[in-house]
DNA sequence: ACTTGTCATGTTATCGATAACATAAACCAG
DNA sequence: CTGGTTTATGTTATCGATAACATGACAAGT
């Protein structure tokens, strides 16, 4: 029913070779004659054979995987940081690991604990909020810790990340700069989305620095923050403070179902409201009109994360930690 | 500078048992007194010890794997499988690794060799059309193989999917019933995306079924089908058969693109024209107008695979393959 | 008191590969 | 033709855990 499948030993029988020279045949660099080479390869394929990483990783110490956590799937920023950082590891063979940590840090916990279990070459980490053991296993585990998305404030190791709060008060800028004075927010719920957290930091903090009313803030449930919820905390926002002149949503999703809500209340935007996201998604360059938001310059992290790790990887002493701060850039468009 | 990380054997001496002991504390099940387990996980808690599942996988042939193909992150359709499928794996120690194919068969061989590799306990793809040697090998790998989103012409193993020729069909005999008879395709090179693929045979067969029109198909460029090329087929298609009545989109996205096409060129949606989607995203239950669309049960997809995959996994006999055939269903909005 | 059984733990062999070292053959300069 | 170097391959020990079997202690049943 089940043959076992072909181990190396018998690879190495069928091709009259020692198993060592058939594991070499596996690896680019190994001096194998190329006839040597080609025969066991032929004779490995005949027989379905697969090289076990398992034993392979056991053994040699480098097992491929590259950890990455991430808050969500189908997320689309994390998602581009995710692709750039797997074409950046791309020619390499190591191999990215994914875990969602549900924007819940007991969560992160115990997936990081899972993923080091796997021994990864290198851990990536959304965020720079985590529980303390989950910090101790990270600062413990021996290889590479990048963090993302975030300037944490006692970073654990190398940091690729942006001020979230920054990039709201550039918003708050824009919206100043337009003429808008009551401006509110909507987000999800404060306790757990530490990054959607700082950007409503920023937001009240540089409307209060501009001496305006930082009270318009709608919370619309735990993250991530769907379009369908972004609709719903317009029109709680509406009701509430009916005069309000502009709205800055956590993401482009929760913008874009502000928007539809506006469309379907008649409200014209930017007429009569303003409204803008956060994350460059696609959705907002192409809705009608199309959505002013801030590009977080999702794949960049990605792509810098990557650099960090083959360099790590490659240079054998251990470098000092390195702090890639990114700066968020404002896309103004026709919803403000 | 890098500690060796502790061993089972470092746990065992300063905990005072066998390694064995150690070994039996970090599982579930296994007969250990709850003081020794409760002193052992201590001891492996401050010396930060963490499991090498490496190891582990190597001597239990058991990794904790499930290995799962998708044609690509950041679609909506794929990440709700995925998610059900990782949802359904909770609580057990299965963990899903994933790799994106890129819609690309080839591409799709080497992965499938690399996830092997990782001697996974299951395997999910996405489709059903693979190349011989990914057939082999998925054949012969020994662990149960699901193939989803697709009913294959002749499966490998398990099947959990549907027709996506008649899912098309369905929107074709919606458009016949609402008395459109002039219609369009908007969809990728039909070489890649086998699923995308099937969806315009459905359409024109059904068209061809009705006595009508199959030419008025649009192909944009190599899969996935963004929201801009939605948006740039709209403009083809409506430049070269001015007088289209409806367009079927292979994808909600491309679907929403052509809608703002028709936004910003002054028609109305569905007064002049009306337009369809595929697969259910939040997005077009939100738009304004909400979009026409065909569920696929991307989650129950997952939900579905994950069943079939822990029945195996819990009985020792091997079962016969399964197939499990999912009904589309269409939901009619506003655009049509 | 004696068997039988259960529970907690220890011992030994092994999973499938690779590192490190060893060796034979081929090559090459002087 | 000789000594030194390179190239291709083999040998042995080991990576860190678990399976399978073994054992000793104690409880329960007769």
């Amino acid at each position: 029913m089940k043959p076992k499948p072909p181990t190396m030993l018998d690879i190495a029988a069928a091709a009259g070779v020692s198993p060592m020279t058939v594991s070499r045949a596996f690896r680019r660099d190994a001096s194998v004659s190329g006839a040597t080479r080609a025969r066991i390869l032929a004779v490995a394929d005949a027989m379905g054979y697969v090289l076990d990483g398992t034993a392979a990783g056991l053994s040699s110490r480098r097992t491929g995987f590259v950890a990455m956590t991430i808050p969500s799937i189908n997320n689309a920023n994390f998602a581009d940081t995710v692709s750039a950082l797997t074409q950046g590891l791309r020619g390499t063979n190591l191999q990215l690991i994914l875990g969602y940590t549900n924007y819940d840090v007991e969560e992160e916990e115990r997936l990081i604990e899972q993923l080091l279990r796997r021994r990864p070459e290198a851990v990536v980490v959304t965020g720079g909020t985590h529980t303390p053991r989950c910090r101790r296993m990270l600062a413990a585990c021996g290889v590479p810790v990048v963090e993302t998305w975030d300037l944490p404030a006692d970073p654990i190791g190398h940091v690729v990340g942006f001020s979230n709060a920054e990039a709201a008060k550039l918003m708050v800028a824009h919206f100043v700069a337009r003429g808008y004075s009551r401006i509110g927010f909507i987000g999800g719920d404060a306790t757990r989305d530490t990054r959607g957290f700082d950007r409503r930091r920023g937001f009240t903090e540089a409307l209060t620095a501009q001496g305006l009313d930082a009270t318009r803030l709608i919370a619309s449930g735990p993250p991530p923050i769907t379009m369908r919820e972004g609709a719903a905390s317009m029109r709680d926002l509406l009701t509430r403070w009916p005069d309000t002149q502009a709205v800055m949503c956590v993401s482009d999703l929760s913008a874009f179902g502000a928007l539809t809500e506006c469309q379907r209340q008649g409200f014209s935007v930017p007429g009569q409201i303003a409204i803008a996201g956060f994350g460059a998604y696609d959705l907002s360059a192409q809705s009608v009109p199309t959505i002013t938001t801030i590009d977080a310059r999702a794949a960049e992290i990605g792509q810098c994360a990557a650099e960090i790790i083959l360099t790590l990887l490659a240079g054998s002493q251990a470098e000092p930690a390195q702090l890639t701060r990114l700066q968020p850039r404002l896309i103004a468009r026709e919803t403000t």
